[in-house]
DNA sequence: ATGAAAGCGCTAACAA
DNA sequence: TTGTTAGCGCTTTCAT
């Protein structure tokens, strides 16, 4: 066969025609080999080789009403979180022979409902990997098989990363160091993490009666957002912080060093995911740790044990499965010690 | 329809019962709307928005011999050189309505191959980015339209940043800072923009008679590359050096001042891509800065030109595309022999 | 302007 | 164990 730009495609009809069978008998030695003769395989899979047939995944799920396809949706490409995410997903697909299609919203909520939508119908599930919109929309949510990393959404299967415990040990960490008056720089608004680590921040607040824990507002997960928070953070008058993030941590951190702030001197500072980004800075950064590559598979495991036949294996509730967490000390962290009289209110 | 699932599909079918036209109505209303009247247009268009219809899109390539899918294969995904490209190419393809599927190597050239074979057969096109395997394959590298980013392959479209002008302004910034003898940290020895930049560096040697460039070996693009070289960087006796990649550098950075030097005042260095980690160091890390986005972009449009319909407008020969760079001076190069202030204090 | 009908490459009954 | 034959959802001639 000879296709539109004049190359050579090698079809199933092909390799029936060298082997000397018809297609059906290709397509089993594929699907299902011990139901061919061994003979009639040996000349298939010949064939096959010689041409170098190779079969079209969409035209082989046409008829079952499968993709062989799943879609994957995250914020951010460029965020560390979600590539480690997508390696997860891309490997543990990449083993199922299940392709991957990327699509990244750019933290926009419209165009992660647009994308989202666009992707329904061209796969046979989603991973959804903390989304920043509503997804009201029964027509979408409703529509097909769907994994949330990081967030919840009726008629959905959800995974998360354990955000409350996370939080808690950080917390504890920096209880035990001393610390009394803590503040939180929040992500974006929007994000189901945030709203998870707030609710530790509660918690934790209950069982330590003598801890203040202050919130600094939202920020965005950004260099940037680490930023902006610098001011608020000297204002509260803190002595340790806990961050959205790494990349927000590190922004901060080198924000309140050029205001003149020793990092973990004068503040100790905590980020949330333990990228590698936490080791390359000075001082290393101490950060919550979540295995992004696990969370990633285990997403898409979820999402492929509602796919392929009937639903023999029964679809158990396995929503709402959460990953531990462990806290990686580094060096912005420190006791608080006896301190000279602050000097929050001069920068400079 | 009802899906194996049991959940509700709309298929063309469904659209055109509801407007009360055929298939083939549907189907012209929504490629080519000028030719079906405005009336059956209007129905149309009312009874998929009612029904909430999505083409499906592997259903509608697959009677002209195409996917609406291109793919694109990285070494790893957690590189932001890589999440960079990958954005352009998500963004480009998005706006013709084209989907990507995504796939990673993890630097493995066996990985790799396997990869790029199965993608052919299931897309359009493949952007290739920064392959590590020699590629001779011709049933997979002639077998469809391919772009290779950084890389040549015969047979292929081409594009990549111009690391030679780039490694040349590195070069000529050191030199006006009156280092003489300049070390160069390689990456992974199947790089092709790594053999690039030894090319500058040979033909800078030429234009600078009194310029000596060291090669410090090969190493691959991680922090620990950067550790593993910070030995013979010293070894070398040099007073500045150049990095395969902004992440080669910060881990370099970070094994000398453990090691007790300075940087800048005792090191300079220079990295490579300008990522966004190249501003999250102390100090600020000199960097080459490519535009990641607009590569991914540039690739994608080679690719689509060659797609659509025939070959009307000629795939003119544009391989060999080369995108500029330019150098980010930022705290990590510093004249040679001037005693600078310890701006950043290394607690060493 | 529109419908009928023939596929696209493949899978999955159904026969043989 | 095999081949034959319907389709899967859609595009695209070819008639009308």
């Amino acid at each position: 066969m000879i296709d539109v730009e004049g190359r050579v495609v090698v079809t199933i009809r092909e390799v029936a025609a060298a082997a000397g069978v018809s297609i059906a008998t290709v397509s089993r030695a594929l699907a299902d080999p011990d139901k061919v003769a061994p003979g009639s395989r040996q000349r298939v899979l010949a064939a096959i080789d010689d041409l170098g047939y190779i079969p079209n995944r969409a035209a082989s799920g046409l008829r079952g009403g499968r993709t062989n396809t799943i879609g994957l949706l995250v914020p951010d490409l460029t965020n560390l979180y979600f590539s480690g995410v997508g390696r997860g997903v891309a490997a543990e697909a990449s083993e199922h022979g299940i392709s991957v299609f990327i699509a990244e919203s750019r933290e926009d909520p419209g165009a992660e409902v647009k994308l989202l939508r666009g992707l329904v119908r061209q796969t046979d599930g989603i991973v959804l990997c903390s989304p920043r919109a509503p997804h009201e929309d029964q027509a979408v949510v409703g529509a097909g098989p769907l994994v949330v990393v990081n967030g919840a959404l009726t008629g959905a299967e959800s995974i998360a990363v354990d955000d409350l415990s996370g939080i808690t040990a950080a917390l504890e960490h920096l209880f035990a160091l001393n610390h009394r008056r803590i503040g939180y720089v929040g992500g974006p608004s929007s994000s189901w993490s945030d709203a998870r680590r707030r609710e530790g921040l509660v918690a934790a607040s209950a069982r330590f009666p003598d801890l203040q824990v202050v919130s600094l507002g939202a920020y965005p997960a950004t260099v940037e957002g680490g930023h902006s928070a610098a001011g608020a953070v000297i204002a509260a008058e803190v002595s340790a912080v806990l961050a959205f993030n790494d990349i927000v941590a590190i922004g901060l951190v080198r924000s309140v060093q050029r205001m003149g702030l020793r990092v973990p001197n004068d503040l100790s500072v905590v980020g949330f995911d333990d990228t590698y980004l936490a080791d390359l800075v000075t001082p290393g950064l101490t950060s919550v740790h979540s295995d992004l590559e696990t969370l990633g598979r285990r997403a898409t495991q979820l999402l492929l044990r509602v796919l392929p036949n009937g639903r023999d294996d029964a679809p158990q509730a396995m929503t709402g499965q959460l990953l531990p967490t462990h806290l990686v000390v580094r060096d912005s962290t420190a006791p608080l010690g006896v301190r000279l009289p602050p000097r929050y209110g001069s920068p400079g």
